[in-house]
DNA sequence: TTGCCCTCTTCTGTATACAGAACTCCGAGA
DNA sequence: TCTCGGAGTTCTGTATACAGAAGAGGGCAA
């Protein structure tokens, strides 16, 4: 493992489970100390991190990790929207139908699982099901541009993590986009995961919006930067 | 003007004008010393092109410029499907009637400064044509998701420039774009914007076979490697 | 007391030196 | 003649030193 890797996967899982507030200066200096390697990798690893968006270097010299906005998420949505209907379209057409048939029957029975408590198991699923997607849809281009969405929406998600009711939701969603792709129906695999999308930023939305309510409302002098 | 940025912007010209052909190796030694800077700014400046795309560093330990096959092309015309439709649709809804109406009589008259030889002053245009659209569209992440893929093109595109009549016809499909996009017509649009890609992708591709066949054709053994 | 300017500190951007690893080329043996 | 192995070379990955610039803090003047 390259010193500039260890940096940059250190530093991106710290900025998607929120261990690093949005607003905090990321100095090359201090974060070569904590991360104990030199300034040479971590600068690459601060570079790819930009170039993903999860550090903004455009105000000032110093980067910080960009804040998650009602408004960012919402954006990141419209681009999301746009890729994976694209994406689900193509797969329809190109699937192994045994694998999509094996996914639903798996998403039919999340239920269980979810009510069981094992919210990592249905993620684990979910993680498979994007798989499938990216093999179905056997694209590189599609791929990488589905992954650069895809990070931006993890720390939103870390926030809406707690919502067992919505993911019960989302299994028979996804439960409903994989019996389409299954069949080769595009249209409706699009028309699936619009809805599923809808859903999920409306949830994500809504998270967000309450959490800025409890953080406001208990003081107005309370800091915000640096919550662990 | 950073060294690192220099690097970067002549690297990038170079591999966009099929100055560097694919397949060359990328000797971090070797271009420092061309391009006047230290290894440092020029690997910065490469694994920013390697997250563009533009360097593939995937096999071995030596970037290479990847090929443009038509095959790659076809994957990223699926992203750019994708992406373009759902911009011009976002743009429908949010443009300035002003901007499109004045693009639109632009592209009217285009035939004109195309049958003059001014092929530059048309991509002007059209480069005129993108940013409204980006400003329309207001979302930042589906700019630099445009952004991305449309820098891959721009190799193809370098190919299958002197294509007279496809540009008069690609006016055209401009210039319907942007009268729905200025009437708010977002499906409209994306079925003009469907069109005009689709026929765009048709004549890459033809290009690219036939430079393929122009390349094999003469001798077996003439080097393609290197081409000026 | 407030605003401006100067100085100092700290950070980034760059160059270079060094170590480890991979590739290449040459030679020996089958 | 082909294949395998080893030495040499070259390249990347990393660390560190230095210069320039930006920002912060204090002091002085209005």
């Amino acid at each position: 493992m390259r010193a500039s890797d260890l940096a940059y996967e250190s530093l991106r899982d710290d900025i998607l489970n929120w261990r690093i507030a949005p607003g905090t200066a990321l100095s090359e200096t201090e974060l070569a100390l904590r991360l104990g390697v030199s300034r040479t990798p971590l600068r690459a690893a601060l570079a790819r991190l930009a170039l993903e968006g999860l550090v903004d270097t455009s105000r000032g010299r110093t980067g910080v990790v960009p804040d998650v906005s009602v408004e960012s998420i919402a954006q990141q949505f419209e681009v999301r929207e746009a890729l994976e209907l694209q994406a689900v379209r193509l797969a329809a057409r190109r699937r192994d139908p045994a694998v999509f048939a094996e996914l639903a029957d798996s998403f039919a029975h999340a239920g269980e699982t979810l009510e069981s408590g094992a919210t990592e198991a249905y993620y684990a699923l979910v993680a498979r099901f994007d798989a499938a997607l990216d093999d179905a849809v056997a694209n590189p281009a599609m791929r990488s541009a589905l992954e650069s969405v895809r990070v931006h929406l993890v720390r939103a998600r870390r926030l809406a993590r707690d919502n067992p009711q919505r993911l019960v939701q989302t299994a028979a969603e996804h439960r409903l986009i994989c019996e389409a792709v299954r069949d080769g129906d595009a249209e409706l695999a699009a028309s699936a995961t619009a809805v599923h999308l809808r859903g999920s930023l409306t949830t994500i939305t809504a998270t967000l919006r309450q959490r800025a309510a409890d953080e406001t409302t208990p003081g107005p002098d309370r800091p915000t930067q640096e919550g662990a």
